[in-house]
Parts: structure tokens; C-alpha cells; sequence
RNA sequence: GCCGGGGUGGCGGAAUGGUAGACGCGGCGGUCUCAAACACCGUUGGGCCAAAACCCGUGCGGGUUCGAGUCCCGCCCCCGGCACCA
């Protein structure tokens, strides 16, 4: 029998018989639990796995395994996320076409999966690429479109331009795509889009009872961007000076507007021709012209009107005075606004420009296009200094009365809320830094309570803060002084909404979910336009809208997909038999990889996505692992369309991912050397990547290693063939599991698996010996006893690798296995001799030995299983039960503590009660030592753990 | 700035408010060997020391408790995410 771990011996020809076995082919049979267990849908790039990969496919493997063994029907299945732009690039770069490639590269995968030993149900593989699961991804797509959830329409989106395709929000890190780094830039083009806005508060509320770290919980809750506040209606004017809300305003008339306008009255009616544009033109001049004198604003906003009718034809709808929308999350500072800002694109520019001075109207076109032509990126910069200039406008409080200057400034943006704010500078640190810049007046309104709270806000102010705590009272708000900021917001909120001038309203920074992408390699989009641009879906029976087979897929310059070149791709007949052009964008991956949890329920079904049964049988995925990478992107999007499926009762559950877990980082030794004079760094770099060789051969003073993340741009890969080669599969499946607890980072070293190497071959020595071991015909007298301690070893080890694997903590697991080998060793070294029963009994512990370890080390178990002349898989032995009473120590070790401090310890039967610990405590000679001539005031008996004698 | 997670020997890390440092790596001493490697045995938080005993020790400062790595308050530092979102 074998006394080593020798992987080289053993490990392949297990790997075929559990492949002829169909081993791991998942079973559905009726009254057993279940257990969904996926890792996150791997787009199979051509360098293949890296042990960095393995950290969720190994431990993942170790809880399906365990969870079979207990009975449970297991659902453990693989594919590929193959659709999208990482294959597309890669193909491009190699110059072949995307569809072999994949699958090449899925096959790599799929091999050195199988050679790590992961329990794949191989017969439930697909690739989101093939055309029997894209058929299915169009159909819901579909289904999407009648419940208008996905429209289409000509939107300003963020555009790569390295890799020629519309990008959706989520893609876009920091003004740059997320892939490539390359600035986005912003184009209008016709864009498919999902309502996931829609579901934007359930997707919130529901994250409530989901199983996941609190971290991603975080970013989602984050990226959702949920606020309350209240979104009211300002009025604006031209004119500065107080109102009072309480009394009509006073109408002045002036004698050149009064005959400015008579011209325009003898125009007699709109006309939208050139010569008429030309003199509205002249007219509007003379109207700003005149605007700085005394006159109201209703009157200039009416001539405004008037004349831009006469240019454009417009009706004249507006008899109210003007207005913009506002809205805020601190309605409580309403009395300390002192201005108010729009953004740059905000509309109610075009209103205002037409009735400001001509040099007023020029500096804000200048500002407009200068925002226009800034990047995202750039106008996002962190630590930008505020810039705006004044608009011409005032915004008339709306209880004060009281006009403030309306400035424009791209710190606010069209996107959010209305565009506009009303700035509070004394509690906002932005409008703060707008006020400081230009000289606006700050107002305080809020204090701490009690005595000098002001000074504090002045304090803040001085210091350069806004004072934006929410703790405080109100301070010259009028009759709304004194009340507390929680009191004042629902007092206000109430006024605005008894006034009819405002309400409150909730607020979701999340935007709708950019899907269509400009490139070839993509789940096609199965809409066709007619020639008068109305669209309609392609029928269910002419599903999948399939790909065409083309040599040449390179995405075009001008934004549009590459498809569109492709006559025999776009020309097609409508439903009606009229001319018809196919869309020719594609689904961007997100989209694919946002329900093939669903399909790997019933993989091969032809009729239907999936049938119901089968989902509502594995629905839903019990344990999701995978990197934090995809906290926003994949899970939100996934947690979307599962709640769309579950409105439409195609799904029983609203939740696709129950529990959910995040694996550390696998980092490898990584060499740079300083950069050169006339190299110049990236942000956030540090030194010039170079490979080990040309690190060996720089100067030490040159290079710099740093622990990266395995990549292999980096250079730094360890790939399971190396390691696998040289430690076997069983000693990297260990490793992976005990270097560091599951969610840690880990600093990967080879010669770690050395270790793990190590421990399975005292296990094979151990097995070898005990079934080497003759019985003798004078055994020890205290055989019963010898094995019971075997045994109680045993069986805590059991329960502790039980309730470890479940809660994820391998590490723990695995140092579990090797206490217990440790125990077994020492009792073995001790045998004596034995009686063939003695014998007999102790080979039944190590068969429960190998059987435990049989989830995490399962080449080594079934070597050493057949080994002891067992038949079959250890995967299909039960997993063992734990005897309660032997897992239960029988003595255990009290600690003796005097004050808290501990002095001596003494072994007593687990089952003393306190009067026995405690007499047995105090004659300790060590422990008299430090009562003795001291009162004891009181004894703390913990049974089972300690005595506490406090003097 | 906001949010999340952390800070324990030389290193990775264990520890339901109850003996801090399980388990492993590394180190040291030894056995085997001509020798090395492998393997095996012993030892390994710091101080003091021949040893025992004792003292110190879980980022820092307070607190609660018979007892705190663990709970509470106030800081510091590290990692990750977000960031002009009104």
C-alpha cells in the first residue's frame, strides 16, 4: 500500500473514472434537499484559469460535495459567458473569428477545471453564444418590450472610442471605460435601453433579506442612490428687488417697451420666415436692451414671448409668471438660500437669455458651450475649482419673497433631480465653495442647540466647511426659528404642499440600463424597423435571429454596428411583407449573463427558456460565488430581469442569488522598475511592469516588487497545470483552501502547497500503516479506552469540518484534518499491540478520516479508499454522522483565575457541577497563594471553562 | 468627504464575553545520511531566568464587567468602493 501522497500515481486515473462514471451528473430525485451551488459565469479568456481562479472553483466544489454526501440533490453546473466584448477584441487581435475561439478557449477551461477536480455536471454546459441559448435571451428581450421595459430612442451616451461602442453607466469608471481606459466620450446616437428605473425601489428593498456581504449590499444601496426630499417651483424674474407673496406686484409700464411692442403687434401673425426671424431677431435685441431699466418681469417675460412667437410660431401657453423646478434634500435650509444654480444645459437658459443684457447672454453662451465641450472625465475632476457666471435671472423665494440671483455652474447637473438647486451655502459644502469664489452672501440657518451653536457654524465657516450636519434648529427661518431640522423638513414639506407650490418626492440617481452596443459579436436584437421607422419584434417561431456568418465583423468608425454592412443581415420583410430593415445592434453581455442561472436549470429545454417545474425546483441559487468586481453590473442587472420574470410568473422567486460570497484575490510577486526620464506614469502607477528575467537582470536599487493581483498583463501567473504538476491537485485544492480564510487576499507562494503535500502523505502513511498492522494475541489492557480516544478525536473533527464548510471557513476546516491527524499520529506511535478488534476498530476511524477529507482532497480519498479495499467513490458514501456524545470532551481543562488573572488550571470530568469545581479550585496550593490572608468576596463557577476567585 | 471591511507572534492566521496565539509556514536544536535534499522528533509571543514563579502582551486612549481580542465611547492607521447626485 501506498505510504506517500504520490498525485503522479493516482490522480489521472481517477479523473477517468469519475468521468466514464458520469460522477458528477446531477441527481434529481424526489423528497431529498437541494442545493444550488454556481460560481459567477466565466468568460473563458485565453490564458486559461490561474490558481487566482481557483479560489471560488475549489471551495465552491468543497460545500457541493459535502451537500451531496448529506443527501441533497446538487446542482453544480459550468458554461460560459462567451458573447461580448472581451472575446470580440480578442478575436480581432488574433485576427479569427470569435465563435471557434471561445470555444476553444471554453475547452482549455473546461480541462484544467477537470483537472483541479471540480465536480462540473458537464452535461448542463453551454455558452451564452450558442444559438439554442440566444434564441432564448431574444425572447426575453421581447418580453421586456411588450411589458415596456426596453424602448429605444436617440440618447447623449457615453462612447468608447477605442472600442467603438456605446457603454453603459456602470462601464463608465471616473469618465473612462471601465475595459480599456480610454476617456468617454459623449454622442447622440439611437440607443436600446431596459426601464430598470422601474424597479429601482424593490430593487432596494428587497436587498434587505438577502444573504449577501455587507460591502456589495453597500455599493448597490449606493449606486441605486435613493433620496427624499421636496421638489418645488421657484419663480424667476429679471428684476432684482424684494417681493412680498402677500401683496400683488406692482406693474410699471415703460414707454420703450410699450412702443417695442407695438412693432411687434403690427407685424400681425407668426411666420417662421427667414425675413421674419430676422426682425424678431432685431426686436429680442431691443428687448434686452431695455431690460435693465425698472420694468416688471412679467411684462418683459410677455414681450419675450411675444416676439419669439412672431419668429417661430409658437402659441403662447404661459399666462403664469415664470418658473423652474428645484429640488432638494434640506428643505429645512430654505430660509438660507442666497442664490440659486442651474445646470449649463438647463432649459429655462433659452427663456431667460432672449431677456438679459447682450454682454450678460454672451457670457453664459460662452459658459454653455465651454461645459459642451468638456469631457466627463474632466468635468468630474476631483478638487475642480467651482466655475458659473451669472444668468441675468433671479429666483423669487417662495415665502420670503425675497429675489436671489439665479447662476449657471456645471457643479449642478442636467441629469439629476431638475437640473437646478437652491444653493444653501452656509450648509452645503458645494454652494459653499461657489459663494466663497464669488462673493455671494452666506446666511446661517442652522445651530447645534443650546448657547453658542452659531459660533460653531461660524467656527465651520471660518474653517472652511459648511456646516452640513442635519443636528440643529432652525435660526432666522421666521416662524420656522426654533424648531428642529427633523420637524422643520416635515413642516415645510407640508406648507409647500398645502401651497400647491411643491411636493415631496423620492429621487433615484440610478439611470435606465444602456444595452445595445455598435459591435458584431452580440446577441442580436430581434426588432425590425419598416421604412417608415415604425419597429416591430420578430416572432417567437423565427427565433434565434441569428448571427451571420461573415469573415470580416470589425466595428465600423461611424458608431454603427457592423452588421449594418451586411445586405443579407439588415434587408428583410416586415410581417406584412413590406421592406424592412433588421436592427443591427447587438445585446451587450450583461445581458446574456442576466438569466443563464435560470436556464442551467433545465439547459437543454427546446420548447421553452426553461420549464417551470425545474426552476421552481433549484430556484433559488442557494450559494453564488464570485468576485467583488461584479457587486453593481452583473447582480444588480440579474436581480432586475429575475424580478421582471417573477411579475410575468415565469419565476417563483423575486431574488435570483440567496447567498452570496466574495472570494479574496489571489496576488502574485510582481517586479517594476522605475521609470525612466521620458516615460511618464499613469495615475495610480508607481513604476514600469517588467517580466522576472528582466528583473534579474536590472539593479537592485531599480526594481520594486509589489504583490498584485495574478493577471497575465502581469506576467505574474500560476497556472493549476504548474502548480498541479509539481504538488498534485489535492495538495493546490488544499492550499487554495487553508492559506487565509476564504474572503482574504492571499500573497501566493508555490512553495506553500508544500506543506499541504506534506500533511496528505502522513495520511497516506498513517492508512498504510494501520492496514500493515498485525494483530498480536496479547493486546493492551486498555484497548477500549486507547480507541475511544481515537474516536472522540474523530468525531470533534467532524463536527467541526461540518459546520466549517457551511459557513465558508475552510481555512478552520482544513486545520481541523490536520489536528486530527496530529491526534491520531500520537495515538498510533502509542499503540502497543492490538487485538484484531482493536485493529478492526481503529481501520473504522481512518475510513471516517478519509471520508471527511474526501470534499476537499477527493484524488487522495478515493486512492486511499480503494486502497483499503473499499469499492467504489467516496463521493457516493454518506457523509458520516456526528456522535454527539462522543464529540462531547469528557474531562475538560478548567482555568483557575484569582482576580481575572489566570494561575492554574485542573483537568475535572465535563460533567462536575460548581460545588465540585470550586472546592477542587480553592486547595490549589497556587491558588492559596494569592487568597491566602485575603477575603474572598465572591467565586465565579463557569462549568466546563473556569473558576474566577475574586479577593 | 461618505459608505463597507480590517488592525492579534518573524509570516498566513485561530479564538459562542471565559486558559490569547489553534493549525500551518518559517526559525532553532536533534535523528537519519559520506554529505545535501526529503522525512521524522523536539522547541518556538516578549521580558526575567538554570528552572519554577512572576511581569508584559491583540493599533492608541477611556469605559462597562468578576473577567474584554471580542461589548460601549473617542481617536489613529490600512484595504476596498463611491464621490460636485443638491
Amino acid at each position: 500500500m501506498r505510504d506517500r501522497y504520490e498525485p503522479g500515481e493516482f490522480e489521472e486515473k481517477w479523473r477517468q473514472r469519475w468521468r466514464d462514471a458520469d460522477l458528477f451528473k446531477t441527481r434529481e430525485e424526489e423528497g431529498r434537499p437541494k442545493l444550488y451551488a454556481l460560481e459567477f459565469f466565466p468568460y473563458p479568456s485565453g490564458a486559461g484559469l490561474s490558481v487566482g481562479h481557483c479560489r471560488n472553483y475549489v471551495p465552491t466544489d468543497v460545500l457541493a460535495r459535502l451537500k451531496y454526501m448529506q443527501g441533497y440533490n446538487v446542482l453544480h453546473p459550468m458554461g460560459f459567458d462567451a458573447f461580448g466584448l472581451p472575446a470580440e477584441n480578442e478575436a480581432l487581435k488574433h485576427k479569427r473569428h470569435p465563435g471557434p475561439m471561445v470555444q476553444e478557449y471554453g475547452e482549455n477551461y473546461r480541462r484544467q477545471m477537470d483537472l483541479v477536480g471540480i465536480g462540473y455536471d458537464w452535461s448542463r454546459c453551454f455558452f451564452s453564444s450558442d444559438p439554442s441559448y440566444y434564441r432564448w435571451t431574444q425572447w426575453i428581450f421581447k418580453l421586456l418590450y411588450r411589458k415596456g421595459l426596453a424602448y429605444h430612442k436617440l440618447a447623449e451616451v457615453n462612447w468608447c472610442p477605442k472600442d467603438k461602442t456605446a457603454l453603459a453607466n456602470e462601464e463608465v469608471v471616473g469618465g473612462l471605460c471601465e475595459r480599456c481606459g480610454t476617456p468617454v466620450e459623449r454622442k447622440a446616437i439611437p440607443q436600446w435601453f431596459f426601464k430598470i428605473t422601474d424597479y429601482a425601489q424593490r430593487l432596494l428593498d428587497d436587498l434587505e433579506d438577502l444573504d449577501w456581504p455587507e460591502g456589495i449590499k453597500a455599493m448597490q444601496r449606493q449606486w441605486i442612490g435613493r433620496s427624499e426630499g421636496v421638489q418645488f417651483r421657484m419663480e424667476w424674474t429679471l428684476l432684482e428687488g424684494d417681493r412680498s407673496v402677500d401683496q400683488p406686484r406692482a406693474r410699471e409700464s415703460d414707454p420703450d417697451l410699450e412702443s417695442l411692442m407695438a412693432e411687434v403687434r403690427a407685424e400681425g401673425e407668426p411666420n417662421a420666415d427667414a425675413e421674419s426671424l430676422r426682425k424678431a431677431d432685431g426686436f429680442a435685441q431691443r428687448l434686452g436692451a431695455i431690460a435693465g431699466d425698472a420694468i416688471s418681469a412679467e411684462e418683459l417675460h410677455g414681450a419675450g414671448k411675444e416676439i419669439a412667437r412672431l419668429g417661430e410660431g409658437l402659441e403662447i401657453r404661459r399666462t403664469a409668471p415664470p418658473s423652474f423646478e428645484v429640488y432638494t434634500t434640506r428643505i429645512d435650509t430654505l430660509f438660507g438660500v442666497t442664490f440659486c444654480v442651474v445646470a449649463p444645459e438647463h432649459p429655462m437658459l433659452k427663456e431667460v437669455l432672449p431677456g438679459v443684457g447682450p454682454a450678460i447672454a454672451a457670457s453664459v453662451r460662452e459658459y454653455q458651450a465651454a461645459a459642451g465641450r468638456l469631457s466627463d472625465a474632466a468635468r468630474s475632476d476631483e478638487g475642480r475649482e467651482k466655475t458659473g457666471v451669472f444668468s441675468g435671472a433671479y429666483a423669487i423665494h417662495p415665502i420670503s419673497g425675497r429675489t436671489v440671483p439665479i447662476w449657471v455652474a456645471d457643479y449642478v447637473l442636467m441629469g439629476y433631480g431638475t437640473g437646478a438647486v437652491m444653493a444653501v451655502p452656509g450648509h452645503d459644502q458645494r454652494d459653499f465653495e461657489f459663494a466663497q469664489k464669488f462673493g455671494l452672501p452666506i446666511v446661517p440657518v442652522i445651530a447645534p442647540p443650546g448657547e453658542g451653536g452659531l459660533d460653531l457654524v461660524a467656527e465651520s465657516h471660518s474653517a472652511g466647511k459648511a456646516y452640513s450636519s442635519s443636528d440643529g434648529v432652525l435660526v432666522n427661518s421666521g416662524v420656522f426659528s426654533h424648531r428642529t431640522v427633523a420637524q422643520a423638513q416635515n413642516d415645510l414639506a407640508d406648507w409647500f404642499e398645502a401651497n400647491e407650490i411643491g411636493s415631496r418626492k423620492v429621487v433615484f440617481r440610478m439611470r435606465d440600463w444602456l444595452i445595445s452596443r455598435q459591435r458584431f459579436w452580440g446577441c442580436p436584437i430581434p426588432v425590425v424597423y419598416d421604412a417608415e421607422g415604425g419597429l416591430e419584434l420578430v416572432p417567437d417561431d423565427q427565433l434565434p435571429v441569428l448571427l451571420p456568418d461573415v469573415p470580416h465583423y470589425e466595428p465600423g468608425e461611424d458608431a454603427s454596428s457592423p452588421l449594418a454592412s451586411i445586405p443579407d443581415f439588415v434587408n428583410v420583410t416586415t410581417q406584412d411583407g413590406r421592406l424592412g430593415r433588421r436592427e443591427t445592434d447587438t445585446l451587450g453581455g450583461f445581458a446574456c449573463s442576466s438569466w443563464y442561472f435560470l436556464r442551467f436549470c433545465d439547459p437543454h429545454n427546446d420548447e421553452k427558456p426553461w420549464s417551470p417545474e425545474r426552476v421552481a425546483e433549484w430556484m433559488p441559487v442557494d450559494c453564488y460565488v464570485g468576485g467583488a468586481e461584479h457587486a453593481v453590473m452583473h447582480l444588480l442587472y440579474a436581480r432586475f430581469w429575475t424580478k421582471v420574470l417573477y411579475d410575468s410568473g415565469l419565476v417563483p422567486v423575486k431574488e435570483p442569488f440567496q447567498r452570496l460570497m466574495n472570494q479574496g484575490q489571489v496576488l502574485g510577486y510582481t517586479p517594476y522598475r522605475n521609470a525612466t526620464d521620458k516615460e511618464s506614469l499613469d495615475v495610480g502607477e508607481t513604476g514600469v511592469l517588467v517580466t522576472p528575467e528582466e528583473a534579474a537582470n536590472l539593479p537592485e536599487s531599480e526594481v520594486t516588487w509589489r504583490w498584485v493581483r495574478m493577471s497575465k498583463s502581469k506576467g505574474n501567473v500560476v497556472t493549476p497545470d504548474e502548480a498541479i504538476a509539481e504538488y498534485g491537485a489535492d495538495a493546490l485544492r488544499l492550499h487554495e483552501l487553508f492559506v487565509a480564510p476564504f474572503d482574504a487576499d492571499v500573497e501566493w507562494k508555490n512553495d506553500g502547497m508544500q506543506g499541504s503535500a506534506r500533511f496528505l502523505s502522513r495520511v497516506f502513511r498513517l492508512v498504510a500503516e494501520g492496514w500493515r498492522e498485525e494483530a498480536s494475541d496479547s493486546p493492551r489492557a486498555d484497548e477500549e479506552a486507547w480507541i475511544e480516544v481515537a474516536q472522540r478525536a474523530y468525531h470533534r473533527c467532524l463536527k467541526k469540518t461540518t459546520d466549517d464548510i457551511e459557513r465558508f471557513a475552510f481555512n478552520t476546516a482544513v486545520a481541523a484534518q490536520m489536528t486530527l491527524l496530529n491526534t491520531l499520529s500520537e495515538q498510533w506511535a502509542n499503540r502497543g499491540s492490538l487485538s484484531t478488534n482493536g485493529i478492526e476498530r481503529w481501520r473504522e476511524v481512518l475510513k471516517g478520516f478519509v471520508v471527511m477529507l474526501a470534499p476537499m482532497a477527493p484524488f487522495s480519498a478515493d486512492e486511499l479508499w480503494e486502497a483499503m479495499g473499499e469499492e467504489g467513490y467516496t463521493y457516493h458514501q454518506e457523509w458520516p454522522t456526528v456522535d454527539e456524545r462522543l464529540a462531547a470532551a469528557t474531562t475538560v481543562t478548567i482555568a483557575v483565575q484569582v482576580n481575572g488573572k489566570l494561575r492554574d488550571t485542573i483537568e475535572m470530568d465535563a460533567a462536575s457541577d460548581r460545588a465540585e469545581i470550586e472546592s477542587a479550585a480553592l486547595v490549589l496550593p497556587r491558588i492559596l497563594e494569592h487568597t491566602q490572608g485575603k477575603e474572598i468576596r465572591r467565586i465565579i463557577v463557569v462549568p466546563g471553562r473556569l473558576v474566577n476567585v475574586v479577593v
